[in-house]
DNA sequence: TACCTTTGTAAGTGAATACTTACTTACATA
DNA sequence: TATGTAAGTAAGTATTCACTTACAAAGGTA
């Protein structure tokens, strides 16, 4: 992976973004209201990244770097139990998003960012990451007999990531008032015992 | 279906607002394209919509009631299977993607919708119509015993919806080139088969 | 001192946006 | 035949958008 280094300005307008766009909404992230956000001209943000397309894939890059080290991090010791494993990633990612809430909007924007491909890009990377990860722990959890193989490795996988998805789109449509750790924990929870032999 | 509440003008409008949509993204549905694609002036858009989210808000009160009549129909059978009754709402459902892309773009918009009140309401009373269905046949599939109670009844319709959810979701970015009903199919049984007794 | 680079600004640009106005036409019906 | 209405248009409106240009101040270095 890329490892690309962002300047603290960079890193000041990227947060200013996100904040922008967890606050009202990513058709209300603006040049003008970024700009405003960091008391800058709208022209001092063009020194920084050369569009606002930039902003965005920063965004997204700057995220995915900081997931990858946080779940590298925790999959360290590879001999725990993989429904330990799971939990541990999902648990980690669920607290990211409750204590930065705007990245959720950016990553479950794949709707709006479907047309462009750079940024359609970042966010299928981020999601395939996802996949590999989860992937590569449920089928050692299955060759080790601890999940049943009543169930391809990939389809545990979509129902573990479209269940953890859902449960934070429920948290977003609730205005985050749901308790997303805790129902992020019960739901999982309920597919590992469903799963476990 | 039949309904008395769009013109056949106001439909045409949708389904162009539909294609559009689905074509060049959610981005790309202006008034001016739109009025392109119809060969109408914009201002005669207006004649029959007063604004350009009322069409949405049309757009998307015209699937449900779509959904609802297509479920409803399915579910006078009180007597089949809870497992033959999901997949039936499924294999329904799916195929209607596929036969109507376009529709799936609106519908996985909620990041846009999230702060225009009127539209993230529609797209939260499809969600809540699918769960309370889903729900429902989850519950009877229960006390029936024929599932069992290891886990609650709105676990396990998150983790359904969820999964179905990103099954459509891969599907959408793999650019509709994987095969979304036999896709939904096979997970959607893998989930059965965890939850039959 | 002279010069360069970085970081900033004021004041634009053209293109797009949703929507409006004033007017016209086709047609059903009294 | 007269009239009301539904459905259309050309040509706007005001506003917003991402982005650019020309210029300036600050600070390091020759």
């Amino acid at each position: 992976m890329e490892n690309k280094e962002f300047t603290d300005r960079q890193i000041e307008i990227m947060e200013a973004a996100t904040l922008r766009i967890d606050k009202c909404g990513i058709q209300e992230l603006t040049i003008k209201n970024l700009a405003a956000d960091l008391n800058l001209s709208e022209a001092a943000l063009y020194r920084h990244f050369k569009s606002k397309n930039e902003i965005l894939l920063g965004l997204l890059t700057y995220f995915i770097l900081e997931m990858n080290d946080r779940i590298a991090k925790m999959l360290g010791d590879k001999e725990q139990h993989p429904s330990e494993q799971l939990r541990l990633i999902f648990t980690s990612q669920l607290n990211t998003f409750v204590k930065k809430p705007a990245i959720v909007s950016v990553i479950f924007s794949e709707g709006i960012f479907q047309f462009n491909k750079e940024l359609l890009d970042k966010v299928s990377e981020m999601m395939a990451l996802m996949q590999t990860n989860i992937g590569s722990i449920v089928s050692a959890g299955q060759n080790n007999g601890v999940y049943a193989k009543l169930l391809g490795k990939d389809a545990i996988t979509t129902i573990i990531m479209g269940s953890m998805r859902m449960v934070v789109l429920k948290w977003k449509l609730s205005g985050n008032k749901s308790n997303l750790v805790n129902d992020g924990k019960s739901v999982l929870t309920g597919i590992l015992k469903m799963l476990e032999k």
